[in-house]
RNA sequence: GCUCCGGUAGUAUAGUCCGGUCAAGUAUGGCGGCCUCUCGAGCCGCAGACCCGGGUUCGAAUCCCGGCCGGAGCACCA
């Protein structure tokens, strides 16, 4: 277990300053997990802010949805992230428009309204486009039409002057401020209050000046943004922050995209936000991964630049290391079988340890005696285990005693009670499975990271265990408890 | 195509800035064994990597050049 690397120029500053900035378009994902972990354990490494900012100023295109402004921030809370200090983008306009007119002003911004491919044209070209050149104050009177309607959507844009011969053409004159008809696509938060609204490089820049950010830590894909953010900090004369660009975080097998998962809720393949097939944080958390086991998995992965794909056995591995000295034991036989016991010499009592490295936990008990004329006794046993049988093999059933299989059928297995010591099961080398009691089980369904469901038996007395108890199967895996009712629901974790 | 960034075992990571102690450490996974009345945990062992080619140097995972591969950006998205 190692630390993160200490942040570049920590001791410059007074107070170390953090900021997340999601847009609400969507629940978290794994795939911000850098980003927040990050941003978090370095503020508190430094005893310095975390900053929750929402970056919900695109109502037409990522257009924010009100439930998630609060489903970020409940995911937050469950990862134990929780932000010193939180801004909603949609609340700042007057802000932007007044940082906009100052660069209007001082011309160092001016209102292109050339149409997207003309710009294009010129930029690729290294020529200003004639906007560019206009004075102040005619920049000025089309701020104030842009901002009073005279220009319709998509007429007119504020850019920023950069260096319209720099190399990446990306860089040269970005816009900053566009208009959105917010008649036909109002705001979930400000309606149709405001018709101009900033991009991300303005709103983004800004504000991390504003709210004191000193280290912005974000995906290496905004690289080219820090460059265009640097021209606008030297308009105004302030001075850029740290910038660590760390790499995409994936992991085999998992959708990590926004829209991907937006798009699998939209079109019914997943049926909500928490479906076992998703790395949501609502998903995993269902699922019994530990927050813990996300955060230990981000840190030692680390702020370095290039890609990780993440393998499922990683997260497993931390998150199994949380759970097993926590999660109490319980059988659960899946697909179940009967098997009848018969010539029971005596009543059996079994005494199973709720952890086998604790035993002071307690333990489940469990009285067998023989009925009727043929001594029998009746268990839930699975039907995986039950498979491997073939007549005359000796196997133990934990705990309790060892038997002899007679008869194999397709939906039940006979076998003579053989011996009772476990020593004796060790040098006939039985197998060791798990059982239930015929009357002693209850019914059992537990959801596979596949979103497959399990059906089976498990001990009745989990009836008591509380919903979002992580327990351990034994033999089966690391579930979290999803539901308790007649029937028991649980979510399969990992092995 | 243009502009950037990166490339250590299956996966992740240490080492790379400030060349030697690295014939490369750790975790996880794999394999074998021990232990354990779970296929969990624990313990022991084994296998497994510096993208390639040049150069500099007594010496390169570490520095330089070229190539290859991977990623990102090139939106009136964030």
């Amino acid at each position: 277990m190692k630390g993160l690397p200490p942040l570049p120029n920590a001791e410059k500053y007074e107070r170390i300053v953090t900021r997340f900035s999601p847009n609400p378009d969507c629940v978290l994902h794994l795939g911000s997990a850098r980003a927040i972990v990050l941003c978090y354990e370095y503020a508190k490494m430094y005893k310095g802010k975390f900053i929750l900012r929402f970056e919900d100023t695109d109502p037409k295109l990522k257009r924010p949805v009100p439930e998630f402004y609060d489903k970020i921030r409940e995911d937050l809370d469950w990862l134990g992230c929780k932000p010193d200090k939180e801004y909603i983008q949609s609340d700042r306009i007057p802000i932007y428009y007044e940082h906009a007119e100052k660069l209007l002003k001082n011309a160092k911004a001016y209102v292109c309204t050339c149409t997207p491919q003309d710009f294009r044209q010129k930029i690729l070209a290294k020529k200003p486009c004639p906007c560019r050149e206009l004075p102040p104050e005619t920049q000025l009177e089309r701020w104030e039409k842009m901002l009073n309607g005279k220009y319709a959507e998509g007429e007119a844009v504020v850019r920023v002057k950069t260096d319209i011969t720099h190399p990446n053409p990306a860089i040269r004159d970005w816009p900053a401020l566009r208009i959105i008809d917010t008649e036909k696509y109002p705001h979930p938060r400000v309606g149709g209050k405001y018709r101009v609204w900033p991009l991300y490089n303005f709103a983004c820049g800004i504000d991390d000046h504003l709210m004191g950010v000193t280290h912005i830590i974000r995906g290496k894909e905004h690289l080219t943004n820090q460059h265009r953010q640097e021209y606008l900090y030297a308009h105004f004369g302030w001075q850029y922050p740290e910038a660590i660009h760390y790499g995409r975080l994936k992991i085999t097998g998992a959708f990590l995209s926004k829209s991907k998962i937006v798009q699998g809720i939209r079109d019914g393949t997943f049926k909500s936000w928490d479906d076992p097939r998703l790395a949501t944080f609502l998903a995993l958390k269902r699922r019994g991964i530990t927050p813990e086991a996300i955060r230990q998995l981000i840190i030692d992965v680390g702020p370095k630049t290039a890609d990780v794909t993440l393998s499922w056995e990683n997260l497993y591995a931390y998150n199994r290391k949380i759970l097993d000295p926590k999660a109490n034991r319980y059988f659960f036989v899946s697909d179940p079988v009967q098997l009848t016991v018969q010539n029971l010499p005596k009543a059996f009592h079994a005494k199973l340890n709720l952890h086998p490295d604790y035993p002071e936990r307690g333990f489940r008990k469990y009285r067998v005696e023989p009925k009727g004329e043929a001594r029998e006794a009746q268990f839930w046993i699975s039907r995986e285990d039950f498979e491997k049988f073939e007549v005359n093999r000796v196997v133990r059933l934990m705990e309790l005693f060892n038997i002899t299989v007679r008869k194999v059928r397709s939906y039940e297995v006979e076998a003579d009670y053989h011996s009772e010591t476990y020593q004796e099961a060790r040098t006939l080398k039985a197998p060791l499975i798990h059982w239930i009691p015929i009357n002693e089980g209850m019914p059992c369904q537990v959801v596979m990271p596949d979103a497959t469901v399990k059906e089976g038996v498990a001990e009745k007395l989990c009836k008591k265990l509380k919903p979002d108890t992580a327990i351990q199967f034994e033999r089966f895996g690391f579930v979290r408890i999803d539901a308790v009712n007649k029937k028991l629901v649980a979510y399969y974790a990992h092995k």
